[in-house]
DNA sequence: GCCGTTTTCGGCCCGACTGTTTTCAGTCG
C-alpha cells in the first residue's frame, strides 16, 4: 500500500478511536502519524525495507509496526477490527456542525442511532432532547445541519471565496470603528479549495462591529454572534467568522486565526520551549522551567505585528502561505525562508485561448488585454486539431495563425506575442502535430485532454513520450483535475518531475481556478530539483487573466522564488530562452 | 500512542461559544 492509503487509514482509525471513547491522545497519534507521513518525501517502502521508519518523530514502536503490514500486505488486522466494531453511520455523522464523537457515541449508546437517517428521525420524533446534554436547540440544530450538508458542497474554490472576501472586507473596512482588518485563515494561506472566510479585526467597540457583521446583506443565517467572535452563514452557501480584538491583540489573533492548526500548535509548542506562552491574545513570558497555568499569565511580550511575533520566538517572518508546518518552522529558525515570488514580478504568461478555438475573445482583444494589465507578452496557445470538441486548428489554419500573429507584432510596439499551440498528447505520447509543424512555433505547451482512464504506469509513459520531444517547451495542467469535481488521472507525478528536471521541459502553475496545478504540495521537490514554473491561467476570455494574481499565490505556497518562475523574465529573457 | 537538559511516567496547545446546565462538557478552529 501507497503511503497516501496509509494516511487515510490513520486518519479513520483517530476518528473510530474517538468514537469508541478511547483515550484522545491515542487518537492524535494517529492523526499526526498521518501527517507526519504525508509530508514524508522520500520513498517509504524503502523505509520500511530498511527499518527506519522510527526516524520520522511521532512514530513509535506501535505505529512502526502497523505501517510494516499495511506496507506489506495492504491490510492492517488492527483497522479492521475496530472498523467492524463501529457502524459505518457513525462516520457519516461527524460531518454534522455541533456533533462530535463524544454527542455521536452517546446518541449511539442511548438511542441505538447509527446513521445520519436514524438521526433525523429521532431529532423529528423530539426522542434525542431528553438525552443528557442534549435539548430542543440540539435537535433544531442537528436537522439544520443535516439539511445544509444536503444543500451546499462543503468547500469552495480559493477564486470564488476570494471575490466574496473581497466584497466582505470592503464593508467591513468602511465601518468606523474598525481600526485593522485582515483576511485570514485557510484563505490568506492560498489554499486552494477552502471551508469558510475568516476575518480578523481590531476595534474599541467590538460589539458595534459584531453587529454590523451580522446585518451585511450576504447573510442569511446567524450561526454564532459573541463579543468577540460570530459566525454567519452566507447566501451562496459560504460561512464567513469575524473574530474581533483590541489594537494589541491584533497580531496575535491574525497570527491565531490564520492558522493552520498545525502551524499553531507546533509554534505554541515552540513558545513552551522557551518558557512562554503563546495564544490569540498575546506571547506571555513565564520563565523557564515553569508551566502556564489560567491564573499565571505572565508578562506580555508586546508585538506590534506578526514580525515582532515571530521574531520573539527566534524566527524569521514566515508568509502566510508557507505557515502548513511542513517545514517553515524549522526554514525560519535558520534564517532560510525564500523570497517568494510576487505577482507583480509576472512580466507575461503563456497557455491563452482565443476564438480561433475554443476562446471567446479575439487574439486582438487577448493581446491588447495583456498589455493593459501591464504585461510585456503574451504567448497564444489554441487547441490543436485532435481537440475537436475544443474547435482544435489543423495544420493549415495553424500556419494561418502564425501569420496573423506576425502581422499584429508588426504593428505594435513594446508588446510581442509568441506564437504556439496548446498540442493534444495522444493516447501513446505522440504529439497531435509533426515535428516539421511544431518548429514553426514560438513553443509548444503539451496537454493531456482524453483517454484519461489510462492506468498510472500508461498514462505516466504517455506523458514522458511528450515531454521527451525536443520541440516540447511546457506540460500543461499536469493531472487534469477538476477541483471540487473531477479527481486528477493517475500519474506518477515523481517520475514527471524527474522527467522535467532532466529534459528541461517547464512545468505549468495552470491558475484556471479549477485547475490550480500542478498542486502547490509538489513545487517545493520540483523546484530543488531544478525544475521550472511557468504561471499560465488557461484563458478563455480577458477576464480570466486576473488568475494571474491567484496563480502566484500558489506558486508562494509551493515555496516558489522569482527565478523558479520563467514568466518574470523579461521579453528579451524569455525570447532566448525559448530560442533554446 | 508518543516522548523526554524538567521526566521512562505523566504529560500531550489554547480559548471562545453554545446549549445545557447552575458550574460545565462538548465542539470548533
Amino acid at each position: 500500500m501507497d503511503k497516501s492509503g496509509i494516511t487515510d487509514i490513520f486518519e479513520e482509525i483517530a476518528v473510530l478511536l474517538e468514537l469508541k471513547g478511547e483515550n484522545p491522545f491515542k487518537a492524535r497519534a494517529y492523526t499526526n502519524a498521518a501527517r507526519m507521513l504525508d509530508q514524508y518525501d522520500g520513498d517509504l517502502a524503502l523505509l520500511v525495507a530498511e527499518n527506519r521508519l522510527g526516524e520520522l518523530s511521532g512514530i513509535g514502536e506501535a505505529l512502526q509496526q502497523k505501517i510494516t503490514e499495511l506496507v506489506k500486505t495492504d491490510r492492517l488486522e488492527y483497522y479492521e477490527t475496530l472498523r467492524a466494531s463501529v457502524p459505518e453511520g457513525l462516520l457519516a455523522m461527524m460531518d454534522i456542525p455541533g456533533l462530535g464523537a463524544k454527542k455521536i457515541k452517546a446518541l449511539h449508546e442511548k438511542l441505538n442511532i447509527s446513521s445520519v437517517a436514524d438521526l433525523e428521525a429521532a431529532c423529528q420524533a423530539h426522542r434525542v432532547r431528553d438525552l443528557p446534554g442534549f435539548g430542543a436547540k440540539s435537535e433544531e440544530k442537528i436537522l439544520a445541519g443535516i439539511a445544509q450538508g444536503r444543500d451546499y458542497a462543503k468547500l469552495f474554490r480559493y477564486a470564488e471565496a476570494w471575490a466574496q472576501a473581497e466584497e466582505i472586507r470592503e464593508a467591513l473596512r468602511d465601518h468606523e470603528a474598525v481600526l485593522q482588518l485582515s483576511v485570514a485563515g485557510s484563505l490568506r494561506r492560498g489554499k486552494e479549495v477552502v471551508k469558510d472566510l475568516d476575518f480578523v479585526a481590531s476595534s474599541r467597540q467590538s460589539q458595534e462591529v459584531m453587529d454590523y457583521f451580522v446585518e451585511l446583506p450576504w447573510v442569511k443565517t446567524v450561526t454564532n454572534h459573541g463579543t468577540t467572535k460570530s459566525s454567519v452563514l452566507l447566501e451562496n452557501g459560504m460561512s464567513a467568522d469575524l473574530r474581533v480584538v483590541s489594537d494589541k491583540e491584533f497580531p496575535y489573533a491574525l497570527h491565531h486565526f490564520t492558522g493552520s492548526k498545525e502551524h499553531n500548535v507546533a509554534m505554541r509548542q515552540r513558545a513552551i520551549a522557551q518558557g512562554k506562552k503563546l495564544s490569540e491574545w498575546g506571547l506571555f513570558e513565564i520563565g523557564p522551567g515553569k508551566k502556564a497555568t489560567p491564573e499565571d499569565e505572565g508578562t506580555l511580550s508586546p508585538c506590534r505585528n506578526e514580525d515582532d511575533l515571530f521574531a520573539a520566538l527566534g524566527l524569521q517572518y514566515i508568509p502566510p502561505e508557507l505557515r502548513e508546518d511542513a517545514g517553515e518552522i524549522e526554514a525560519a529558525e535558520k534564517g532560510e525562508i525564500p523570497r517568494l515570488v510576487e505577482w507583480t514580478q509576472l512580466r507575461g504568461t503563456f497557455h491563452c485561448h482565443t476564438n480561433w478555438s475554443d476562446g471567446k475573445n479575439t487574439l486582438a482583444e487577448m493581446a491588447g488585454e495583456a498589455r493593459e494589465l501591464g504585461l510585456d507578452y503574451l504567448g497564444i496557445a489554441d487547441h490543436s486539431k485532435s481537440s475537436f470538441q475544443a474547435n482544435g486548428l489543423d495544420e493549415q489554419r495553424l500556419a494561418e495563425q502564425i501569420e496573423m500573429i506576425a502581422t499584429l507584432n508588426s504593428q505594435i510596439d513594446g508588446f510581442h506575442v509568441f506564437a504556439g499551440s496548446e498540442v493534444d498528447i495522444l493516447k501513446d505520447g505522440r504529439l497531435d502535430f509533426s515535428d516539421d509543424v511544431l518548429k514553426r512555433l514560438d513553443y509548444v505547451v503539451a496537454s493531456v485532454h482524453n483517454a484519461m482512464n489510462q492506468d498510472e504506469d500508461e498514462m505516466t509513459a504517455r506523458v514522458i513520450r511528450a515531454m521527451e520531444n525536443e520541440y516540447v517547451t511546457m506540460l500543461g495542467h499536469a493531472t487534469g483535475r477538476l477541483l471540487l469535481q473531477r479527481e486528477p488521472y493517475k500519474i506518477n507525478l515523481e517520475k514527471i518531475i524527474d522527467c522535467a528536471a532532466r529534459t528541461g521541459t517547464w512545468i505549468e502553475l495552470n491558475c484556471s481556478s479549477y485547475r490550480m496545478e500542478l498542486d502547490w504540495r509538489w513545487w517545493h521537490r520540483a523546484r530543488d530539483k531544478g525544475v521550472k514554473c511557468v504561471i499560465n491561467p488557461d484563458a478563455h476570455r480577458i477576464s480570466q487573466f486576473s488568475m494571474l494574481r491567484h496563480g502566484v499565490t500558489m506558486a508562494r505556497k509551493g515555496w516558489l522564488r522569482r527565478g523558479d518562475v520563467m514568466n518574470t523574465l523579461s521579453l528579451e529573457a524569455i525570447k532566448k530562452e525559448l530560442a533554446r
